[in-house]
DNA sequence: GGAAGTAGTTACCTTAAAGTGCGTAGATAC
DNA sequence: GTATCTACGCACTTTAAGGTAACTACTTCC
């Protein structure tokens, strides 16, 4: 039939939507990065140990002992899935026993530059936003 | 004992380090801008229906027409908690039935700014991650 | 010979976000 | 008098992210 009922059209608009949705760059970007230690590990890549000074290379036992708290396992997901999109690269080297290094690409770091903005703007905005909520949450 | 063994003072650095984590304002909002529905309501509203020209007030069903995918439940805790935080304003008209408007607040726009460099961050260098992970998958 | 350090993997469990479906309230149109 | 439009609210279910704990394999230190 060709009666497309207002439900029928609403369904279709829907699917490509998601279908969409589910592979827009952006979307699925934002969502890797907002994973709980991605930023902390770029930031721990970008920034050094203390997150000031310069990027530097550091080891997983590293990574794993300024992150305190941190899994084993979420240390080695989430630095897999950075080096999978090209952000960081991976470095074994054979001494006595095995050290791995990880280290930002240029990749890495432009996208840890990009971030910091993020960041820069809750810092500057963060007290205005509390203040709102305060302000919200008092009104009900 | 005051024998703390490593052991005890990693729990206690963890501790410590999550406590941290969990008021990190700059976390917080990634988490609450990553949220499914969050950019894609600041697009519209900061960009229009149609995701070019000016920011313009919409009304809550424009938005879920726009937003297809969108369930009404979902669009009014976004649209909530984004009114909580000062990012958006809503406005309810006495009309016949009664419309309600929601408009960003010049925050909302100076957020919706930011989180706008990421995306093109993401639309430059899209094929580059993904050649990144193909290249990856291929590998093992 | 047992602990500790190297870099992880595997299986299981918890929890919070998102999706589904139905109800509501007042008013108007048919 | 039934249906529709407005903007939601509530209860239930699903799903995926993250956390916990235990185990691997190799080596050196004490």
């Amino acid at each position: 039939m060709a009666t497309a009922t207002a439900a029928e059209k609403k369904a279709d608009e829907k699917a490509r939507y998601n279908a969409f949705l589910s592979v827009c760059p952006s979307q699925r970007l934002l969502a890797q990065v907002a994973g709980k230690w991605v930023t902390l590990v770029m930031s721990a890549l970008g920034s050094g140990p203390e997150c000031d000074g310069d990027p530097r290379p550091m080891r997983y036992s590293e990574l794993g002992r300024v992150l305190a708290g941190v899994s084993p396992k979420m240390l080695s997901q989430t630095l897999r899935s950075l080096e999978r999109d090209g952000l960081i690269t991976r470095t074994a080297t054979a001494t006595v026993p095995v050290t791995v290094t990880y280290e930002l690409t240029e990749l890495g770091l432009s996208l840890h530059t990009t971030v910091r903005q993020l960041k820069e703007w809750s810092e500057a905005h963060r007290d205005e936003v509390t203040a709102h909520q305060d302000q919200f949450d008092a009104a009900r």
